[in-house]
Formats: structure tokens, sequence, C-alpha cells
DNA sequence: CGTATTTGACCAGCGC
DNA sequence: GCGCTGGTCAAATACG
């Protein structure tokens, strides 16, 4: 085929471009249609996936006894609840779903056809969660505290950005998500992740582990003398 | 030298 | 059936 690949940008369609966010975020059409003021790209926190319930930790556990899945495992979280900062808009969609499975593709039609690809080497298609958010953020790649790896650009129809592919490094963790922007309002980046990652996120542990630790060394120390009152 | 990114090609699903 | 399009692969390249 032509291939589309244009990388870069030879696929100038000034106006055309579908409202990809009303289409990607059908279900939050509100929230899409009013970007939030100053949301900076502060966002390093972990999107929804990270702590996805009833993902199996597979890394060890930190050397320090913390109870890491109970501190990182929030009650209810199946993908679609907010993120705060810089993230103005989440949607899941049905994993494997038609409707809007990839991120803001109005016509979409393929969606998760991850088995095949590239020729007969991929897998069979499986019902994986998947949700997009969007954020406002000069970057298109959001720190969200893992590593992931970018295996394939390609323009899409109606946009003049391309979008990007990117697959969690982990070697455990087949997590991959699309970024793509606005074309409607290029300060947005959508974000569209599909699977749920089966590891801690290594630099939300990094980060907090010192902090937790200490929370835990509080906790110890105010049943010590809740004990001895 | 190992790892990550770029990019052209390939393939399958869908609409006509 | 054909063409279009999105998603992925994998070789080439860049980077540390």
């Amino acid at each position: 085929m032509e291939n589309s690949t244009l990388h870069g940008g030879s696929c100038q369609q000034p106006n055309t471009q579908l409202d990809t966010a009303s289409c990607l975020l059908a279900p939050l059409p509100p929230v899409v249609a009013e970007p939030q003021p100053e949301q900076q790209h502060a966002c390093t926190d972990a999107p929804p996936t990270s702590l996805a319930p009833g993902a199996a930790m597979s890394c060890p556990p930190p050397p320090a006894a913390v109870d890491w899945a109970s501190l990182l495992l929030p009650p209810s979280t199946s993908g679609a609840s907010e993120v705060g900062c810089g993230v103005s808009a989440v949607t899941t969609v049905a994993a494997g779903s038609k409707a809007g499975a990839t991120a803001g593709e109005g016509d979409n039609s393929k969606t998760v056809k991850a088995g095949k690809q590239g020729g007969g080497r991929g897998k069979n298609k499986v019902s994986r969660p998947r949700f997009a958010f969007q954020t406002r953020s000069e970057n298109d790649i959001l720190d969200d505290g893992y590593r992931w790896r970018k295996y394939g650009q390609k323009a899409v129809k109606n946009t003049a950005f391309p979008r990007s592919y990117y697959r969690c490094t982990h070697h455990t963790c087949d997590v991959k998500k699309q970024v793509q922007r606005l074309a409607k309002d290029t300060s947005i980046v959508v974000t569209t992740y599909e699977g749920v990652h089966n590891h801690p996120c290594e630099k939300l542990m990094e980060a907090l582990s010192p902090i937790l630790k200490q929370l835990q060394l509080l906790s110890q120390l105010q049943s010590c003398t809740n004990q001895l009152l």
C-alpha cells in the first residue's frame, strides 16, 4: 500500500479532523468539551492502569516489610477512575469491542485485532481492558512511571499528528498504549492504555519507598503507644 | 555493545 | 472483490 507512513507530517488536512475526543470519550462528552484550565503535565503519577485490582504483582517485595499490596491496590480501580493531575477525562472502553476501542478514532474499524499483525505472528485476540484519557501537555509522552518502548508510529486519517504505539518494556507485561495528539487542540494528548500492568510501577516504588517506610514505622509506633496507654 | 527509536512493509478487518 | 486503514513487525539506525 502506499502505506500511510508519513512519520512526521506530510499529512496535511487542516481542519477536517474528526473530533477525536468526542469519539473517544463518548461516555463523557461534557468533560471533553471543556479542557481544564491550567493542567500542565505535572502528572507523573501512575495512570489508572497501574494499580488495577487483581493485577498480580509479580515483582518481589522490597527489602523492608512494606505492605505494598495494600498500599498500592486501591479498593476499586477498574480502570475507569479519574486520575487527577492533568487528566481531563478518562474513559474505559470495552475490551475488544468495536466502538472506540482505539484512541479517538471514530471509524476505527478493526480495533483490537491483536491477533495476527505483521505476518501472522500475532497472538490471539484477547479481551483486555482499555481506557483512554487526555492530558494537556507539551510532551506526547507523559511520565506514568512505567517504561515504554515505542514499536510503531502511524499517520492516522484526518489527523495531522501521527499516532505512536508503545509497549511496556517489562518482560512479563504486555500492556500497550497509544499516544496521539488531538488535532483539534494540539495541546491535548490522548493516551489509550490497553491491558493491565502485572508489575509494580518502578518509578513510583522508588519515589514512595522511603515515605512508605516512614509511614509504617509511624503506624507501628502508634500501635505501640496505644498498647502502652 | 546493548537498548531504544525510526520507518517501510506486511497483514487483516471493514465498507463500498 | 477491492481499496482503505489501523496495528504490528522487524531491519536499520541512533544513542548511551
